[in-house]
RNA sequence: GGGCGAUUAGCUCAGUUGGGAGAGCGCCUCCCUUACAAGGAGGAUGUCGGCGGUUCGAGCCCGUCAUCGCCCACCA
C-alpha cells in the first residue's frame, strides 16, 4: 500500500479464518522478482554482504539438506539487506561432470549409442542441451521455497566467465611447477569410466573373504605364506615384504618365491617397516600397480610396477604374462585363480573377512587403483597459506571443531589429480606435439604460436581430458565475481563474509575454495565457514530413496506452505549439532503458527476502533502495563533475534520469535487488549508490535510477513526493503514488564485453582469479588483476558494465597481443602528444602552472598505463606 | 588405529558464567470465550547413560566406563 494511503475498514469476516499459503506465496515471489529486489550494484556507499550460493549440480533436484543449508543462506541475505548492507546472495549451478555424464551415458545406451559413437562434437551439444533443459528446475523449486538469490546475477560453472578462469588458473599453476603430469597410482572407477581424486573415494565396510595363499621356493613345496583379499592381482606381485624384525622371516629375505598359480615369475622377499607382523601371516604380497601401500612400497624399494587390470577392470597381459587369465573380468579372475590355486594345494585357507572397501562416491562402484599418467596439483605449497590463514584466525568455523578437521587434512594432503576421462567438463588447456611435447595455453591461439616457436610444429592434438568439477567449484567465490577481468563485483564484493554449507564438503570444496583465493587473489575468500547440519529422518537414519524415507521439501511446501517448511526446519537446526532428526510435524506445526499470525492480523483489523494511519505509539504516559510489557517484550525479542543471526544460531532465533509472536503477543497481549481499559491505545500498540515482529520474522518467514506487513499500517513497498527494527524506537519499561510477569504468575495460580476446583466461568462471574483482587485479574480469571492494571493496582501487600481464598469462597469445601493441602505440602518441601541449605555453615560461609540473601528471601516467603494456608485450613476445620 | 559428536519426560530436542529440571508433540481434564478448534485453559510424566572426583552446591567442571553415530587412516 502506497504511503499515507488510510487502511481501509475490514471487518474480520471478509479476511478467511485460515491462512491459505497457496493464495499468497507466488503472487509475492513473482512482485518481488519482476522488481527486482533480490538484484543489487555494487555500493561501496554501504556494508557489503555477499554469500557465494555453493552450486547445486545443474540436474539435481531440490531435497532437504537445501532447506538446512540454502534457508540460512537466504535468512542472512535479507537481514543484511533490512540492515542496509549493499547484500546480495549469488546464485549458480555446477556442470556436475561425472553425475551428469553418468545420466548421459545411460540415456544413450538405452537408445543404442555410446559417447564414441556420437562422437565428442555431438555428444557436447546433447549435454548442452540436457543441462539447459532440466537446468532450471531446482531454481524454480528454490523460488517456490522463497528463496531470493539474485537471479540476474546467475552463473554456470561451464559458462564462458568461468570457464576462462579456469583456464588461466591451470595455465598459472601450471606455468609456476604447481600443475604436473605424471605416472602415479590413482582411484579408477570402472563404471564412470574415469579417475575420481581421493577425496571422492568413501570406504565402505563389507562382508569379503581373506585367504591364505602359499608361495612355493623354485623347485620346492615349501614356501612363504601371505594373506589377501584380492588374489587377482597376484598376477602383478613383484615381491613378499616382512617386517625387518620379524623372526620368523629375517632369514628369508632376500630369497624368491614363484608367482602362483602360474609359477612362471620368480619375485624377491624383501623387508619393510609398513608391515604389520601381527596380520595374517606377517608376509604380504607387493602388487604395485593395484595397491596404494604396495605402491608406496614400490617407490621405496624401487621395484617394477606392472599392470595386470586394464580400463575396464580385466586381467590383461599387455605388459607382463598372465596366462589363461588374459581377458577376464576381476572378480572373473579371482574365482579362477582362486580355483587353480586350490587345485594346486597353494589355497592354505579361506575366511570370512569384514572389512573397509574402496568405492566411488559418485557411482558406488569398487575403486580399481591403476597406475596411469594424469594431472596433478601438488598441494603442499598451497596448503600452507591456508594453513596459516585457519592459525591466525583469518578463517573461521563455526562451531569450531570444524577447524581441526580443516586442518587435519591440510596437514596431510596429498597431491591433487585433476583430470577425468568424462567429456562433460572444462577440457584440459594443454595441447601434445607428434613428438609428445606438452603444449599448456590459454586458447589454441596462444597454443599454436608456443609450438611454433618452441617446437616447430603447427600440428598439436588437444588432450581429450577434462578437469575434475571440483576445481572450478574452488574458484567459485571469485570466478562469479568476473575474475579475471577487475570488475566493480570483485572489487567491492570479495571476499565475502561467511560461506554456509555442510560439513561433507570441507576437504572437496571449502579447503580449495581457500587455497586458490589466497593464491589468486591474496586473501581468503570468506571469514567465516558456518556448517550447518545434516537431515537425518526421526529415527536417525540416513534419508535414502531405497529406505523409503527420503522426504521431499517440495512435498512440505505443498501441504504447508514454505514458510512452515523454513520455519519448521529452522527450529531444529542447532549450532552446534551435527545433525537434525527432521520431524514433519514442526512444519505442520509453523502451519499452525503461521494461522496464528493470521488470525492475529485478523483480530488487528477487527478492532472498532480502526487501525491508525502511520505507525506512532501513544505517549508512554497513556500506555497499559500490558502495552509496556509487550514493547519491552519486543525490544529484548530483536535484540535476541539479532544477536540470533549474527552468530548464524538460526534454531535459537526461530524458537525466540516463535515464543513472542505465539505465546507473548497472541496469548498474553492480544487477550490482554480485550480488557476495555486498554482501548485507548491497543490498535496503535498492537500495529507497532505486529509490524516489527513481521520484520523480524521475515527472513525466515518470507511471505507471510510480506502479506501481514503489507495489510497493516507500514511504510514501503515491500517488506523486503523495509529496514530491520530498530531497537532505539522501541520504548522499555523494565518496571512496568516485571510487574506485567508478576501478574502473569498470579492470573496463572488463579486459573490452576478454577480448574482444579471445577469453576465455571459463570460462577466467576456471578461472584461477589471481595476488595483486595484487582479488578482486572478478576476479569481474566472469568475471561482469560488480561486487563489494564496500572502499577498502583498491584497488590503487593497482599499474598496471593488470601486472594485465593476469596475467589474460592463459592468452592466445595472438600475440593477446596485437598487443594490447601497439596499447597501445603508444596510449601513444607520448599521450606524444608530452604532450612537444609541455610543450616549448611559452608553454605553460608562460601556461596556468594546474594545467593545466600535470596535463599534467605525465597524461605521467608514459603515460610509465611504455609502459615497463611495452615490457617486458611484452620478456618475451615480442616485437619490434617 | 587416531579424532569428533551424542546420551535430559513416551518421541524430537532446549538448558546461557555451576545456585530451585524446561519446550513442542503425544497423553489426561475442561472449554465452540466475538482473531484463531490448524484454537484456548489446566494437569500428569524425569535415578539428566553408569561409576568416581572437584565444590558449600554438579544436567553443567574433571576422570573413567558403557552404548549409539560421524570423520580421517596404506592391517594386505
Amino acid at each position: 500500500m502506497p504511503r499515507g494511503e488510510r487502511m481501509a475498514t475490514v471487518t474480520v469476516s471478509e479476511l478467511p479464518k485460515q491462512y491459505d499459503p497457496k493464495s499468497v506465496e507466488p503472487k509475492h515471489y513473482k512482485r518481488w522478482e519482476e522488481a527486482g529486489y533480490f538484484h543489487e550494484e555494487p555500493d561501496p556507499a554501504r556494508p557489503p554482504f555477499i554469500i557465494c550460493m555453493p552450486p547445486p549440480n545443474v540436474t539435481a533436484r531440490a531435497h532437504l539438506g537445501h532447506g538446512s543449508t540454502y534457508t540460512p543462506m537466504d535468512i542472512l541475505t535479507r537481514y543484511h539487506r533490512m540492515l542496509g548492507d549493499n547484500a546480495d546472495w549469488l546464485p549458480g549451478t555446477d556442470h556436475a561432470a561425472i553425475a551428469t555424464e553418468t545420466v548421459l551415458v545411460r540415456q544413450l545406451a538405452a537408445e543404442g549409442k555410446t559417447r564414441e559413437s556420437l562422437g565428442r562434437k555431438a555428444y557436447l551439444k546433447r549435454a548442452w542441451e540436457w543441462s539447459e533443459q532440466t537446468g532450471g528446475t531446482i531454481f524454480d523449486q528454490f523460488r517456490a521455497v522463497g528463496f531470493g538469490p539474485d537471479w540476474q546475477r546467475d552463473r554456470f560453472t561451464m559458462d564462458e566467465g568461468l570457464s576462462a578462469a579456469v583456464r588461466k588458473v591451470f595455465v598459472d599453476l601450471y606455468r609456476e611447477g604447481l600443475i604436473y603430469r605424471g605416472k602415479r597410482l590413482i582411484n579408477w572407477d570402472p563404471k564412470a569410466q574415469s579417475t575420481v581424486s581421493d577425496a571422492e573415494v568413501d570406504h565402505v565396510e563389507r562382508d569379503a573373504f581373506l585367504w591364505r595363499i602359499t608361495y612355493p621356493f623354485a623347485g620346492g613345496a615349501e614356501g612363504i605364506q601371505v594373506a589377501t583379499t584380492r588374489p587377482e592381482t597376484m598376477l602383478g606381485d613383484v615381491a613378499i615384504a616382512v617386517h625387518p624384525n620379524d623372526e620368523r622371516y629375517k632369514h628369508l629375505i632376500g630369497k624368491t618365491v614363484l608367482v602362483p598359480p602360474l609359477l612362471e615369475r620368480a619375485i624377491p622377499i624383501i623387508a619393510d617397516d609398513s608391515v604389520e607382523s601381527e596380520f595374517g601371516t606377517g608376509a604380504v604380497k607387493v602388487t604395485p600397480a593395484h595397491d596404494p601401500a604396495d605402491y608406496e612400497i614400490g617407490l621405496r624399494h624401487k621395484l617394477e610396477m606392472p599392470s595386470v587390470l586394464d580400463l575396464q577392470a580385466r586381467v590383461t597381459g599387455a605388459e607382463i604374462g598372465v596366462g589363461k587369465y588374459d581377458g577376464m573380468d576381476r572378480y572373473e579372475a579371482r574365482k579362477a585363480i582362486l580355483a587353480d590355486l586350490r587345485e594346486l594345494g597353494l589355497l592354505v585357507e579361506e575366511r570370512p573377512y569384514r572389512h573397509a572397501v574402496a568405492v566411488s562416491e559418485r557411482t558406488g562402484e569398487v575403486i580399481e587403483p591403476l597406475l596411469s599418467l594424469q594431472w596433478f596439483v601438488n598441494m603442499k605449497p598451497l596448503a600452507q597459506p591456508a594453513l596459516q590463514a585457519y592459525h591466525d584466525g583469518r578463517v573461521r568455523f563455526v562451531p569450531e571443531r570444524y577447524g581441526r578437521t580443516y586442518e587435519q587434512w591440510l596437514e596431510n594432503i596429498r597431491d591433487w589429480n585433476i583430470s577425468r576421462q568424462v567429456w562433460w567438463g572444462h577440457q584440459l588447456p594443454v595441447w601434445y606435439t607428434p613428438a609428445g611435447e606438452v603444449v599448456v595455453a590459454e586458447t589454441e591461439e596462444e597454443a599454436l604460436k608456443i609450438s611454433a616457436q618452441q617446437y616447430n610444429t603447427l600440428e598439436l592434438a588437444r588432450d581429450p581430458d577434462t578437469l575434475d568439477t571440483w576445481f572450478s567449484s574452488a574458484l567459485w567465490p571469485f570466478s562469479i565475481l568476473g575474475w579475471p577481468k577487475q570488475t566493480p563485483e570483485l572489487d567491492h564484493w570479495y571476499p565475502s563474509q561467511v560461506l554456509i554449507t555442510g560439513y561433507e564438503i570441507i576437504f572437496l570444496w571449502v579447503a580449495r575454495m581457500v587455497m586458490l583465493g589466497l593464491k589468486f587473489m591474496g586473501e581468503v575468500p570468506f571469514r567465516d565457514v558456518c556448517i550447518t547440519p545434516l537431515v537425518f529422518d526421526a529415527q536417525g537414519r540416513k534419508m535414502s530413496k531405497s529406505l523409503g524415507n527420503a522426504i521431499d521439501p517440495m512435498n512440505l511446501v505443498e501441504k504447508f506452505g514454505a514458510d512452515a517448511f523454513r520455519m519448521g526446519m529452522m527450529r531444529q537446526i542447532r549450532l552446534e549439532s551435527q545433525e537434525v532428526r527432521f520431524q514433519e510435524s514442526r512444519c505442520e506445526e509453523a502451519r499452525n503458527f503461521n494461522n496464528k499470525i493470521w488470525n492475529a492480523t485478523r483480530y488487528a483489523l477487527g478492532l472498532p476502533e480502526g487501525l491508525p494511519r502511520a505507525m506512532t505509539l501513544p505517549r508512554a504516559s497513556e500506555l497499559t502495563i500490558a502495552d509496556k510489557w509487550i514493547l519491552t517484550r519486543l525490544h529484548d525479542t530483536a535484540q535476541s533475534v539479532s544477536d540470533a543471526f549474527d552468530a548464524y544460531d538460526f534454531g535459537v532465533a526461530a524458537e525466540t520469535l516463535w515464543r513472542f509472536v505465539w505465546y507473548e503477543v497472541c496469548d498474553w497481549y492480544v487477550e490482554a487488549t480485550k480488557d476495555e481499559h486498554s482501548h485507548a491505545t491497543r490498535a496503535a500498540v498492537l500495529s507497532f508490535v505486529l509490524n516489527n515482529a513481521m520484520r523480524l520474522l521475515h527472513p525466515i518467514e518470507p511471505f507471510i510477513t510480506e502479506e501481514v506487513w503489507l495489510t497493516l499500517p507500514h511504510d514501503g513497498q515491500t517488506i523486503v526493503t523495509a529496514s530491520w527494527p530498530d531497537l532505539a524506537e522501541i520504548p522499555v519499561d523494565r518496571q512496568a514488564a516485571d510487574d506485567f510477569e508478576a501478574l502473569q504468575r498470579a492470573v496463572e495460580r488463579l486459573r490452576n485453582l478454577r480448574a482444579e476446583i471445577g469453576m465455571q466461568r459463570s460462577d466467576v462471574l456471578a461472584l461477589q469479588l471481595p476488595a483486595g483482587i484487582p479488578e482486572p485479574v478478576a476479569s481474566l480469571l472469568a475471561t482469560y483476558t488480561m486487563g489494564t492494571v496500572q502499577q498502583a493496582e498491584i497488590d503487593g501487600g497482599r499474598s496471593l494465597t488470601e486472594r485465593l481464598g476469596a475467589v474460592a469462597g463459592v468452592a466445595p469445601k472438600g475440593v477446596l481443602a485437598e487443594r490447601y493441602k497439596k499447597e501445603a505440602t508444596r510449601l513444607r518441601a520448599e521450606v524444608e528444602r530452604g532450612e537444609g541449605k541455610l543450616a549448611n555453615e559452608r553454605f553460608v560461609a562460601n556461596a556468594n552472598p546474594a545467593v545466600v540473601e535470596k535463599e534467605r528471601e525465597k524461605l521467608e516467603g514459603y515460610r509465611a505463606e504455609l502459615v497463611r494456608v495452615e490457617a486458611a485450613l484452620e478456618e475451615m476445620g480442616v485437619h490434617e
